[in-house]
DNA sequence: CCTACCGATCGGTAGG
DNA sequence: CCTACCGATCGGTAGG
């Protein structure tokens, strides 16, 4: 097998226990054990175990800034674009949930500078999309809030998405979900 | 110190710091120093690190087991019980928001039996839920959609109280929470 | 409540 | 890619 393709496998297997154990909880030989290898060979891979956790919440974190970058150019009222960054959260939970339980719950793990790093690509992100709440509010599109309140309501209303295990069964629903968040629960 | 004292002094430092870096990455020689003690002194109060946490779950398990049978007696309707429920979801985070994170997000660390007996402690109170939800449906009070994309949508709209920095300016924006839940965020 | 200490396990390295 | 091993740290105990 190619090297570049065990490395993948590696990390996929490692997103996976750091969700179903969390970060600490997952040993190099749990990991090595699920790859198949000892594990001082999982370092032939990989640098070290903090390496995987920081690529795995890079790699999120830029799914959700391209995301935010590519709704932001479109010619849409921000009300528009709000029920986009739903779908977008709901897209990524459904099309990754192993590893974006890392990139909500096991990146506090990262020490610097991977921290910050991390940290201000999250605060970016979350500065971007209160903007566009900010003027949805402008607009009268959106109830008049303290914009931070509808901010963290919006971003933790898709977490269940990722530890439910019934998350086959609802990836049909996008639109329901989307709906129920922007509209509310009342017929 | 009285010897209850010193116990409950430890078990909120415990929770401080399972909130802040989690339960594995919590050691008892970080939690001895926090009260000003020696790792082993703990003993004399706590049985084990995980009991502590088995105690900080359980706790909170049944603050939302007790809430929910108070609501469910009352002569209102289920969209009222709902929002009564998130009312409660927002005062225990608020109240409490130190310990609700091991309840929301420790408990995995738990070792039988104690896990098994939280999450079926946790499993009748979404089933509660979940009929209450799907009471409101039948009267055409809420909208007819799948009931459990209703609950994980409800359950997790609120799981930002406690990770949140600004939780303190926040807590008077009870009422605007639940609206904007209930209601959605269109204007 | 402390000092002293236990076996187990951790992430990671040396050397081949 | 493995065997062998490192120092550090873990939760917890003995004994006073």
């Amino acid at each position: 097998m190619a090297k570049s393709k065990k490395r993948e496998q590696i990390l996929i297997a490692a997103a996976k226990l750091f969700r179903d154990r969390g970060y600490q909880a997952t040993s190099m030989r749990d990991l090595a054990e699920a790859v198949d290898l000892k594990a001082s060979s999982l370092y032939n891979h990989i640098g070290s175990k903090e390496e995987m956790l920081k690529e795995i919440c890079i790699k999120n974190a830029d799914k959700f800034t391209h995301g935010m970058r590519s709704i932001q150019i479109q010619n849409i009222n921000p009300l528009e674009k709000i029920k986009s960054l739903i779908e977008l959260h709901v897209g990524v939970a459904i099309s990754d949930y192993t590893s974006v339980i890392s990139f909500n719950d096991e990146w506090r793990h990262l020490t610097e500078p991977s921290l910050t790093a991390f940290k201000e690509k999250r605060k970016f992100y979350e500065n971007q999309f209160l903007e566009i709440i900010q003027a949805g509010i402008k607009q009268s599109l959106l109830k008049n809030v303290n914009p931070k309140i509808i901010l963290y309501v919006l971003l933790s209303s898709t977490r269940w998405l990722y530890d439910s295990n019934s998350i086959n069964e609802l990836t049909e629903s996008k639109a329901e979900i989307i709906d129920l968040i922007v509209e509310g629960i009342i017929a």
